[in-house]
Order: structure tokens, then C-alpha cells, then sequence
DNA sequence: CTAGCTTCCTGATAGC
DNA sequence: TGCTATCAGGAAGCTA
């Protein structure tokens, strides 16, 4: 979430007010509804009005009350750049913008995909109807995340992940919110205390919003190479140190394998018991 | 409803 | 050097 965001953030001012003049699906595999020449005639010519984020979804809203959404996925780069700047390999989708820039999606892995509703049209295509809680919601408490996970058999890691009940956590901030919690990613839910489920309550906002901040960068460092990379990762804490030293306690990272994805943590810093 | 597994996809890296 | 195997992970789709 924190990095959609900032893509957000990034390509909102860039993109609002502008007409699509051209749209070129380069493979219609990323097109998830409609089918491809029904959604490149739809948005061609259509004015862009503002850009939003729910979970990991973005959505480009148009003048007309029509909506673009999407989902980025693994490896999905949207980016905007003049129309002259060179193909690179995996771009899917252009979109010529008035005034001769490009909004460019490039995703190697092809798992990203794009939606086009009309104004009146209901969305129960994209799942976006059935998230859970922003991160940064309020309402997200120690009360809630008992209430929604307490009885639940699984990991406290893997549940993190459901979007359905707090949409935007990934692989990269799970670890990141259990490290900053002091709480062993294998902890079964069942197994949680209330302090445990009053720190991880506190943590969830805490380091969304420390990861948007430590991921806010201009325009040009985006275009340039942060935003081309599909993981930047040299700000985070746990994820991805595995074999080096905690930053906290200076004990050795461990890496476990949780529900088919790794996980990094600290066996001093969060123990089992 | 929940849990657990597979699928999609390419590129980087490890191991032989 | 060159090959194959493994891993990276978001979320839908499937089975039990």
C-alpha cells in the first residue's frame, strides 16, 4: 500500500486534466473487463479529473463519471513520460495524453490488470467491494482486529494479509508491522493477548504511514529508477535481512517460510512466547 | 465459513 | 560456461 500510494501521489498531478487522445493495448492479457477494443474505445477521449487509491487499488476517475481502475499486482509499473521516450520490454499499455506525454504500463510478470466501469455501473469485478479497513482508518483498533481475527486458526502473519479485513498489507509490511509489534509471525490468533493485539493495532498505522514517508520522492527520482524498481527496499527494517543483524538488538535474522511466501523476523525481538 | 493448495509469469540467483 | 531448479509474491480459483 505504502508504494501504490505514493504512486498516487506521483502520477494524480501529472495526469488530471488531461484528454486521452490515443489508447494502444499492446497485449490484451492485462484487460479484465471489458474485453480490449470495447475498453480502448470507451476511455479514448475521455478527460481525466483526479486519480484514488482503496487498498492496493488505483482508480482514474473521468469527467464523463466513467472509472479506469487497476491493480498493479507483483511487478506492475505505471508510469508517465514524453511519447518519443524508448519502448521498454513488458509495456502492455500506452495512453497518449494531450500535450504529448504517455502514460505507460510495464509489468514483466503480466499479473497487473485494468478495469473500465461506466459511470452508473456497479463494481463486483474487482473485489474492491469487499475490502476491509484502510490501515490508517481509525476505527482500526486493539477491539477490532480482536473481534474480526481472535477466533481465527491462522498465523497472525497470514491473516495480515486478508484484504477483507485490513486492505493494503502485503508480504513487506506484515514483516514490517509484526517486527515493529514484537510479535512472532507464526503466532496462531488464537494465541494473541490483548497487549499483543493493542501493539499490533498501534503498529499497523505506524509503519504504513512510515513507509509512505520514507517512499515520498519527486516526480524525477520516480521516472528515473525508484519507481521503475519493483521493490525498493533498502529503507525496510526486517523484510528482506535475512542472515544480518537486527537493527534493534544486533541478533541475527531469521528467515522462515509462512503460508508459501518468507519471513523475516527477530528471534529476540519477537519471540514465540 | 475457513483452511490450504495451485495458478499465473519472468528474471535473478544458486547449485552442479 | 551453461544448464536446470528454485524463489520472488498478490489474489483468484479451486477443493475439502
Amino acid at each position: 500500500m505504502p508504494e501504490v500510494e505514493i504512486i498516487k501521489r506521483i502520477l494524480e498531478p501529472q495526469i488530471t486534466g488531461n484528454l486521452i487522445e490515443i489508447l494502444e493495448i499492446l497485449n490484451n492479457q492485462i484487460i479484465a473487463y471489458p474485453d480490449a477494443e470495447i475498453f480502448t474505445k470507451m476511455i479514448t477521449g475521455q478527460t481525466i479529473i483526479n486519480m484514488s487509491r482503496r487498498g492496493k487499488f488505483l482508480t482514474i476517475h473521468f469527467k464523463s463519471g466513467d472509472k479506469l481502475v487497476l491493480h498493479l499486482r507483483m511487478t506492475g509499473q505505471l508510469l508517465v513520460m514524453p511519447k518519443d521516450t524508448p519502448m521498454e520490454k513488458h509495456t502492455h499499455l500506452l495512453i497518449y495524453l494531450e500535450g504529448g506525454n504517455q502514460l505507460r504500463y510495464i509489468d514483466v510478470r503480466r499479473f497487473g490488470r485494468f478495469w473500465f466501469f461506466k459511470k452508473d455501473e456497479i463494481d463486483v469485478l474487482t473485489g474492491q467491494d469487499k475490502l476491509g479497513l484502510e490501515p490508517l482508518d481509525k476505527n482500526l483498533t486493539s477491539h477490532f482486529l480482536k473481534g474480526k481475527l481472535g477466533k481465527r486458526k491462522k498465523a497472525i502473519k497470514d491473516m495480515l494479509h486478508d484484504q477483507s479485513i485490513i486492505a493494503g498489507i502485503g508480504n513487506i509490511y506484515s514483516d514490517e508491522i509484526l517486527y515493529a509489534a514484537g510479535i512472532y509471525p507464526e503466532t496462531k490468533c488464537t494465541a494473541m493477548d490483548d497487549e499483543k493485539w493493542g501493539r499490533l493495532a498501534k503498529q499497523i498505522p505506524e509503519v504504513i504511514a512510515w513507509g509512505i514517508n520514507t517512499n515520498e520522492m519527486t516526480p524525477e527520482e520516480y521516472l528515473e529508477g525508484r519507481g521503475k524498481e519493483y521493490r525498493n527496499i533498502s529503507h525496510l527494517r526486517v523484510y528482506g535481512r535475512a542472515a544480518q543483524l537486527c537493527l534493534v538488538c544486533q541478533t541475527v535474522i531469521e528467515k522462515i517460510s509462512l503460508g508459501g511466501r518468507s519471513s523475516c523476523y527477530c528471534p529476540e525481538c519477537q519471540r514465540k512466547k
